[in-house]
RNA sequence: GGUCCCAUCGUCUAGGGGUUAGGACACCGCCCUUUCACGGCGGCGGCAGGGGUUCGAAUCCCCUUGGGACUACCA
C-alpha cells in the first residue's frame, strides 16, 4: 500500500455535470461510500464544472437526486457543506491559476500561444505520418521577452505541463500495484485552458490533495492518465493518495462501452423502469466486486461491512441486466405489504389507475391487494396492468376467443358463467375459503374437473389468462364487480 | 499507428501450484399447482491458443490472439 498515512480516510465522488448520473459512476459513487463508512471516513461530493462548454444545467440535480435516491448520502459537498470548500470546482478557479503560474515559474509549466488551428494541422500531418500523435512543444522553449510580448498584444495562451523529455514515471494501483510510463510517449498536456479554467489534470490534482482525499476511486479510463497526475503531484512537492481503478462498464453484448444504444445507462431511467434502489445498489455492488463468501444478497449496510478495496476485480464487466432484474423481483417481495403499495403508488397515479393525493381507504385497498401481486412482478412500472382490474370499476369485455380457451365450447362455457354467477350471487360472504369450497362443489356438481372452470372464470372477471389465485382474486374483487363481469362475459358469448 | 489495461460457464464471478474447477443469474427439465408467478430438485455449460518453469499448472513466466481504454484548450 502506497496510499497517505493518513488517519481518516477521505473519498470523493467527482462527476462532471456534462449529463445525467451514469451507471458507472453510480458504482463509483457506491463503493466511495462504501469505503468510507467501512472506515469511519468521509464521503465528499465535488462538482467538476471546468468544461463550461458541456455544462448541462439539469445535470448536478439529477446527480444528487440519483445519488441520494441509492442511499449514498454525502458528508461533504453541495448541500452538506465542509471544511474544504468550495466544493464546485468553478468557484476554485484563483486556486488553479494560483498554482499553474507557479508552476511557470518554476520552469515547471510553460505558455503556450498556438491556435488550435495549428494544432489541428499538427495532428493531421501526425495522422499522416502515423506518428505518434501528442502536442509538439512548438512553445516549450519560447524566448522571454516574446512571451513577454505576447502576453502584452493579448494573445490567447493556455498552460501546459512541461513533461521531462527523458526518464520514466512510476506509478501507483492499489489494484494492479506499480505501472511504468515513459516520458517519451507523454506530451505536454494543457493544464490551463485559454479561457482560465483548469483541465481536469490539474484540478483533480491540486483539489485532491487540497481535499486531503486518502483514496481516488474512478473509472479505469484514467489510468492512462497517471503519469500525468504523478507527475503534476511530484511537480507540486505533494504525495499522491492511493489510487484504485474501477474496470469499465462493456455494452452487454460484450462489443464496447456501454452507451445509450444499449437501453438505460442513467440511474434516474433504471428508477423510471421500476427498478428498486436496492435492487439497483446490490446489483452494481457485485459488479466488479466480489465478497470471499458466496453470499449476495446485500443491503447498503451490510455491504458497507464486507466491503473491502482489495476485492475489486480489474476485468471489464459486461453490463448484463439479468440478474438485476432478479435482484428487482427479489426485493420486491423482501418489502412488506404497505411498503410496496407506497412504492407502487406513483406509477398508479401516473397511469390514472389512483387519484393524488390517495384518499387513505383507497390506499388501504391498495395495501390488501399486495399479497397477491408481490411474487408477480418484476419492476414496479408492472403494477398497474397487474392490480388494473381491481381498481378499476369496468374491464374490456373479454373476448370470446379467451374466454373459450384452447378447448372450451361456447355452450359448455355459458353454462359455467351461468351457473357460477348464480351460485355467487346467492353466497352472502365473499371468502377465500367459501369461494373455494362453492366453486368446487360447484364444479363436481356440473361433473367437470375444478380447473375447466376455473379459467373461464379467471378470464371472465379479469380479462386475463394469468393472475393471482381465483379465490384470493374474487375476494378482493368483491361479490359487485364479480358477478358483473360473469354476466359482461356471458354476454359476449351470447352474441351471434 | 502509439501507449496502457484486461482475459475461468452465455453473463457476474470463486478459486492464485495438486479441486470431481465452486456459486449466482439466464436457459432447459421435473415437482408443487386452478392460470401465472414464487418455491424445491435436477441438468446444460468454462479455464482463448501456443510455448516454457515444475514431479504437477486454471493458478507462475513469455509469446500470440482477442477485448477494451486513452491518444482534446472533455472529463
Amino acid at each position: 500500500m502506497l496510499g497517505l498515512s493518513k488517519d481518516t480516510v477521505r473519498v470523493r465522488f467527482a462527476p462532471s455535470p456534462t449529463g445525467y448520473l451514469h451507471i458507472g459512476g453510480a458504482r463509483t459513487a457506491l463503493y466511495d461510500w462504501l469505503l468510507a463508512k467501512k472506515t469511519g471516513g468521509r464521503f465528499i461530493l465535488r462538482i467538476e464544472d471546468t468544461d463550461r462548454n458541456r455544462f448541462v444545467p439539469d445535470a448536478v440535480q439529477d446527480i444528487k437526486d440519483s445519488l441520494t435516491w441509492m442511499g449514498l448520502t454525502w458528508d461533504e459537498g453541495p448541500d452538506a457543506g465542509g471544511e474544504y470548500g468550495p466544493y464546485y470546482q468553478s468557484e476554485r478557479l484563483a486556486l488553479y491559476q494560483k498554482y499553474a503560474e507557479e508552476l511557470v515559474k518554476a520552469g515547471k509549466a510553460y505558455y503556450c500561444f498556438c491556435t488550435s488551428e495549428r494544432l489541428e494541422e499538427m495532428r493531421k500531418k501526425q495522422e499522416e505520418a502515423s506518428a505518434p500523435s501528442g502536442y509538439d512543444r512548438h512553445c516549450r522553449d519560447l524566448p522571454a521577452d516574446l512571451i513577454q510580448k505576447n502576453r502584452v498584444a493579448g494573445l490567447k495562451y493556455v498552460i501546459r505541463f512541461k513533461v521531462p523529455r527523458t526518464g520514466k514515471t512510476k506509478v501507483y494501483d492499489e489494484l494492479r500495484g506499480e505501472m511504468v510510463f515513459d516520458h517519451e510517449t507523454l506530451d505536454d498536456f494543457v493544464i490551463l485552458k485559454s479561457d482560465g479554467f483548469p483541465t481536469y489534470h490539474l484540478a483533480s490534482v491540486i483539489d485532491d490533495h487540497l481535499m486531503e482525499i486518502s483514496h481516488v476511486i474512478r473509472g479505469d479510463e484514467w489510468i492512462i492518465s497517471m503519469p500525468r497526475h504523478f507527475l503534476l503531484y511530484q511537480a507540486l512537492g505533494w504525495e499522491p493518495p492511493a489510487f484504485v481503478h474501477l474496470p469499465i462498464f462493456l455494452s452487454p453484448d460484450g462489443k464496447g462501452k456501454l452507451s445509450k444504444r444499449h437501453g438505460a445507462t442513467g440511474v434516474r431511467e433504471f428508477k423510471e423502469k421500476g427498478y428498486l434502489p436496492e435492487a439497483l445498489v446490490n446489483f452494481l455492488l457485485l459488479l466488479g466486486w466480489h465478497p470471499a463468501t458466496d453470499e449476495e444478497v446485500f443491503t447498503l449496510e451490510e455491504a458497507a461491512t464486507a466491503f473491502s478495496v482489495e476485492r475489486i476485480s480489474t476485468s471489464p464487466v459486461s453490463f448484463s441486466l439479468d440478474k438485476l432484474d432478479w435482484y428487482n423481483g427479489l426485493y420486491i417481495r423482501q418489502l412488506s405489504h404497505e411498503e410496496l403499495a407506497k412504492r407502487c403508488l406513483p406509477y398508479l397515479q401516473q397511469d390514472g389507475l389512483l387519484p393524488d393525493p390517495c384518499p387513505s381507504a383507497q390506499f388501504t385497498y391498495l395495501v390488501s391487494l399486495m399479497p397477491l401481486v408481490q411474487e408477480r412482478i418484476k419492476y414496479l412500472t408492472e403494477i398497474s396492468e397487474a392490480v388494473g382490474y381491481f381498481l378499476r370499476d369496468e374491464i374490456e369485455p373479454p373476448s370470446k376467443e379467451l374466454l373459450l380457451g384452447k378447448k372450451g365450447t361456447v355452450e359448455e362455457t355459458r353454462v359455467i358463467l351461468s351457473e357460477v354467477a348464480k351460485v355467487l350471487a346467492s353466497l352472502t360472504e365473499f371468502t377465500e375459503e367459501g369461494l373455494e369450497q362453492t366453486l368446487r362443489a360447484l364444479a363436481e356438481k356440473l361433473q367437470m374437473k375444478p380447473g375447466q372452470i376455473f379459467m373461464p372464470v379467471r378470464v371472465a372477471v379479469t380479462g386475463q389468462t394469468a393472475t393471482p389465485g381465483l379465490f384470493q382474486l374474487l375476494a378482493a374483487l368483491g361479490k359487485q364487480k364479480v358477478i358483473g363481469r360473469l354476466k359482461q362475459a356471458s354476454a359476449v358469448l351470447a352474441a351471434q
